[in-house]
DNA sequence: CGTCCCAATATGTATATACATAATCGCCAT
DNA sequence: ATGGCGATTATGTATATACATATTGGGACG
């Protein structure tokens, strides 16, 4: 019920009082100690308990209700919510880093590279609603002779005119554009495929064989700035997200 | 250069000041209008512009930075960050609910259960380092008539000693953890994989046939507590993950 | 007995103020 | 030139205070 008698503890790292009344609760939430639905203390509680201010005290329960791990309600007091949906934070790396993280050489070559109007298939890749320009690419990466990811990637020229002039034959077009655009919203999409004929041999494996496919569409500003395809061989990758609720 | 004309708008919602500072920076930075590396207005031009207190406009700016939006150096500014490496929100939420949202009659089944003490590859799976009592279970959960996804679990009795007393028969082992165990900690890793015989035969898909696996590892308070393997054929899921760099 | 309204209460937001801390600039002496 | 040192500056953290706002509980009154 009552907060830990941490008052004597001396052997921690030297925190700021906001720090430590956020690493407290959480502790005592992620133990189980307030399980689901406790009333944690009132502010004036934890003010007197601290001997500090309300303000801090204040600051610190915000922060623990941006965080999800509290609800707060005016005159009846701070709550600790039920664990909600299992939420992981994924990160997806520029694939160099990722071969060269293997210790391999890293390289990419650029497969095809086609200037178009929008398809009907372009502008629902994109989300885009009116017919355009769009650079249409291809391209393999390597770790070091073996092909590690293909991308298939649809830039949308009205947003990203520069890359019109871009011959992207060694530069990948992903850190070409991170830099040059910035991109507002991201939406990512996992699934599993069989290897088609085309991408078996592209990627060096047996037909349909499975794979493992990261599509990714971009945005900067409400406008879609491009989508890609990336298809990794199902051997040669595993995506790792990672889930903590500490996050102050 | 300067913040935008916004003193004359009122077409708004009604937003607190903290809210509106934390919006227009958010909006400068993400249109594009101030680019990485770009110097934002110190704190105290900020305070004269909006008119308003250092302490409002400091946590306003704090609060940005937390987010990775900004990074802060004393005695120089505050700075626009490059975009760093692209992190996605993952949400996974219970399958039931996954199989509800298709509009589809949701069903777990038992397949098996298995009270042993952890073998070599147990302990591997789990994160264990000595040997102990371990529950394994195999069940299927279903959509409509349909197999939708196998699930492998593994539940450390060590760490939740009430799972040995029940049956699991109807209901899935995850929603049974939630609630009972307060967890701190997870890992998730995604990849795709062929099926074999015996999971083809379970989920009545060809053999060899892609496969979505999800497998997750949960922690309690530093105490491994269980290890989740599902199996989704290629075509039933597609995992969708969202950033949005907005959090405020 | 039910309904309306007010007072009490907990949180939300903002201010002015103070002092700490880290980094940089420029002066000065070598 | 150059190396060090102190003043300046911007952010970091905390306090006391004030008033706003939402919600609950209880009392007055019909």
């Amino acid at each position: 019920m009552s907060l830990s008698e941490t008052d004597d503890i001396e052997g921690g790292e030297i925190l700021s009082l906001h720090q430590r009344i956020l690493s407290d609760i959480r502790e005592k939430i992620l133990s189980g100690a307030w399980a689901p639905g406790h009333r944690i203390p009132f502010e004036h509680e934890l003010t007197a308990h601290y001997n500090c201010s309300r303000m801090t005290v204040n600051k610190a329960l915000s922060q623990l209700a941006k965080a999800g791990l509290i609800e707060r309600r005016r005159r009846s007091g701070s709550f600790v919510r039920q664990p909600q949906s299992q939420a992981a934070v994924l990160e997806l790396h520029d694939i160099r880093i990722e071969v060269e993280a293997l210790g391999l050489p890293y390289r990419y070559e650029r497969l095809e590279r086609l200037k178009r109007r929008s398809s009907a298939e372009d502008r629902a890749r994109l989300g885009l609603s009116q017919s355009g320009p769009v650079l249409a690419l291809e391209g393999m990466h390597f770790a070091g002779e073996r092909p590690f990811a293909l991308e298939q990637r649809l830039i949308n020229l009205s947003a990203v005119a520069e890359a019109a002039e871009e011959e992207f034959l060694q530069i990948a077009p992903g850190p070409w554009l991170i830099g040059r655009v910035p991109w507002s919203e991201a939406e990512h999409r996992i699934r599993a495929m069989a290897a088609d004929e085309t991408i078996a041999d592209a990627l060096d494996i047996d037909a349909s064989a499975p794979c493992l496919v990261v599509e990714r569409r971009t945005w900067s500003a409400e406008h879609p700035v491009t989508h890609v395809r990336f298809i990794y061989p199902a051997e040669s990758h595993t995506l790792v997200a990672r889930f903590t609720p500490s996050q102050g």
